[in-house]
DNA sequence: TATTTATCCGAGTAAAACAGTAGGACGTTG
DNA sequence: CAACGTCCTACTGTTTTACTCGGATAAATA
């Protein structure tokens, strides 16, 4: 579990989807310029999405994004895994830092525990609770201009549970430090 | 927060340090060899620990470096903000990705709450426990060859208690994929 | 069928961070 | 003063990050 800004861009992306998909595919181009993304990026980060199963896209005009599943079945962890990649076996994994010896690798558990803990917690949000706090928050989503493969795309309106924002920070990042 | 393996090396080398230290100052060498760290490298953490007075140093000859405060008084989480630079203000401090629009920055709770999450874990972890760990383990520590200094260094020993290890984690390390 | 819209895809790249080195100054002990 | 060991700054190679660029492919519309 790897934190970087592309795993926090992917995650905004992923809300602006879920603000708005209800009106029809969701273009990269609209999200480029609410978010402040650029295009070729969101490309590169949508395909990760969608191989990854998240996203599905429909190609050609009135096309773009939507969300694989529903948004209550997404989680946070999923987004930041699939955008980031493995790199595996780099230290810990039978090299050079946490082999048998005993001596070494004696942070070995605190690092294991802590990377589940950090699992555990981005798992636990889903995006429907990050969707509901930009609503909860007076966020206004602007209709977009119907087309007609909208139509064709009408979800079942979910009901909206309305949550309560996480806690209130006043500034600082979450990767600087504490 | 941050986690690189320049953290883990001040936590490992710290570990070595708090198994150690009773028989007087640890010298840097010494670690370097035993944890297979550049003693460079360890001068450069070692400096930072001892700014934020997490060790105490004692130079010249029979000198080295002791813990500057009880082991069960120091956590993970102080170990890591010391050897990590603080790169505030770069993304969310009130720059350009979160300012108060209110349509940037809808991650920005999500972030605050995960890292609170991961002080929290590490400020609950202290050096001791990760100290016991290695000692229920069946680590040898092999006595140092007894130096003058090492009779006025002496310390009054400290119950052991042991604690089982956190976890059992097969493989993989803290930063790779989940 | 031509055009427009938009997703797809791989390669390339500038800047930053990371991990570690080099070289020496300083203070303590014997 | 010589050996030891910390202290300090600057430098460097490699990797990762955060993008851009150029074009291919597919669908809808005229």
């Amino acid at each position: 579990m790897r934190l970087t800004t592309k795993g926090r861009f992917a995650v905004t992306a992923m809300i602006d989807l879920g603000l708005r998909q209800s009106g029809g595919p969701v273009t990269l181009a609209a999200i480029s310029q609410r978010q402040q993304i650029s295009l070729s990026y969101l490309e590169q980060l949508f395909g990760k999405l969608r191989r990854n199963e998240l996203v599905e896209s429909t190609r050609g005009p009135g096309g773009g994004y939507t969300l694989a599943r529903k948004a209550s079945e997404i989680t946070v962890a999923e987004i930041i895994v699939s955008v980031d990649e493995p790199i595996d076996a780099t230290q810990c994994g039978g090299k050079e830092n946490c082999l048998g010896e005993g001596s070494r690798c004696m942070t070995h558990d605190l690092w294991a525990t802590l990377n589940q803990r950090m699992v555990d917690f981005l798992t636990s949000v889903t995006l429907q609770k990050l969707v509901d706090d930009q609503l909860a928050k007076g966020l206004q989503v602007e209709e977009a201009p119907s087309l007609k493969r909208a139509i064709s795309a009408m979800p079942v309106s979910q009901p909206i549970r309305i949550n309560a924002p996480n806690s209130v920070f006043a500034l600082g990042n979450a990767f600087s430090k504490a």
